[in-house]
DNA sequence: CGCATCATACCGACCAGTCGGTATGTATCC
DNA sequence: GGATACATACCGACTGGTCGGTATGATGCG
């Protein structure tokens, strides 16, 4: 009993989470996250009403295990705000190591397969992308404060997820180095944002 | 007679990719292609084999249309390299209109979901990926050399059109102003690396 | 007992792929 | 020309398997 919450529940959702990012949710088969979970449908349908009641649930399970890998990530300690971003790609580069069901990303996966089909599940996987993102924000505007530049946090900390998704895109279609070199791309990007004193950068453009 | 190869092959084609675009290539059922194109089953499999046939098919067409889109897009009448750059990036900037399905790209769709399920399939996507993104390097080479910095074409193409495929899906996610605000991001990236005459740029980054 | 947690067995809809058939050429030989 | 023979293109009913979901019962715990 307890284990708060039930055991069970919780290993379907981690079975959700790995077989989604291997097949996609389509192709991911009920009897297939029941098998990873090491339960039958019985066991299943007793948590969930439906598959697409699991996936809405582990949609929020994946936005809470990103917030918790990334809180206590090791680049976290490091104590300027410029730096720490800088080491987040290289975090983010760093994960790019076995097979692509490893480092790919469950709500970016869901987002781009069942955004037509599956709008309340697209809508929670982005909202578990935006809150991520966020995170970013406020070391983006206080290395911008600190470096004299001016920086549209939100934007930014937004692009920045988008470089990543295309990184793990990229890195399916050619392999981890590929997506590596992405991150070096995106490294790059902010280094030559942050580093230039003389001229102020506008990273948000509205239309006039 | 005839039309050259059969119309009905290629309003089957173009169908697939209409449909994958929308609902990802599992969710795709051959009767919805088949009512896209005005066909029914046994039309279908005379032209045909299996599904994944079709989708094999249709990534060679994906390729061939993007290819001569492209090609004859109005930022290819710029003279200078470098601009023709940036305006390929602008160019695909204003592509984020209408509908997702109509902006998505139907590569990048399928090497998401489709990688460890359809191998062969994924392949095929990926190399059209390549292609396009290796009709970017001799602008990359020639505007690097007018601007006197040091860039790895190769790289720097595959970098864009990572950041593509991650702008489509923060449009998805987030709407297509969302998306645009990527590409603005990337067009920023460009311009600082080719403008900055003062200190070469090495863009590609082997591990030591 | 009563409730929660599962397993077993099964249903029914859906769907990729099959198959028999038709209609329309088209090539050939007389 | 026209009759035979064959190819191409397509239809639509059918099948066999798959898969989400259900019904019911077993087990254990308080």
């Amino acid at each position: 009993m307890n284990q708060s919450k039930s055991d069970s529940r919780t290993r379907l959702l981690d079975a959700t989470l790995k077989v989604v990012r291997q097949k996609g949710y389509c192709a991911a088969r009920v009897d297939d996250i029941c098998a990873e979970a090491g339960l039958t449908k019985g066991g299943f349908f007793h948590h969930f009403k439906s598959k697409d009641d699991l996936a809405l649930a582990a949609a929020e399970h994946w936005g809470e295990q990103v917030t918790t890998f990334f809180e206590t990530a090791p680049f976290q300690a490091l104590d300027d705000p410029y730096e720490r971003l800088l080491a987040y790609v290289a975090f983010r580069k760093s994960l790019l190591e076995g097979e692509p069901h490893e480092y790919a990303c469950f709500a970016g996966t869901i987002v781009q397969e069942a955004h037509e089909t599956h709008p309340t599940l697209s809508e929670a996987c982005a909202r578990t992308m935006n809150a991520h993102a966020q995170t970013l924000e406020a070391d983006i505007e206080a290395a911008a404060r600190a470096r004299g530049v001016s920086a549209d946090a939100r934007s930014l900390a937004l692009h920045i997820q988008g470089a990543v998704q295309g990184a793990l895109i990229l890195a399916k279609a050619n392999g981890a180095a590929a997506g590596a070199e992405c991150f070096d791309h995106l490294r790059r990007y902010l280094e030559l944002l942050f580093a230039s004193p003389q001229q102020k950068h506008r990273t948000k453009r509205k239309r006039s």
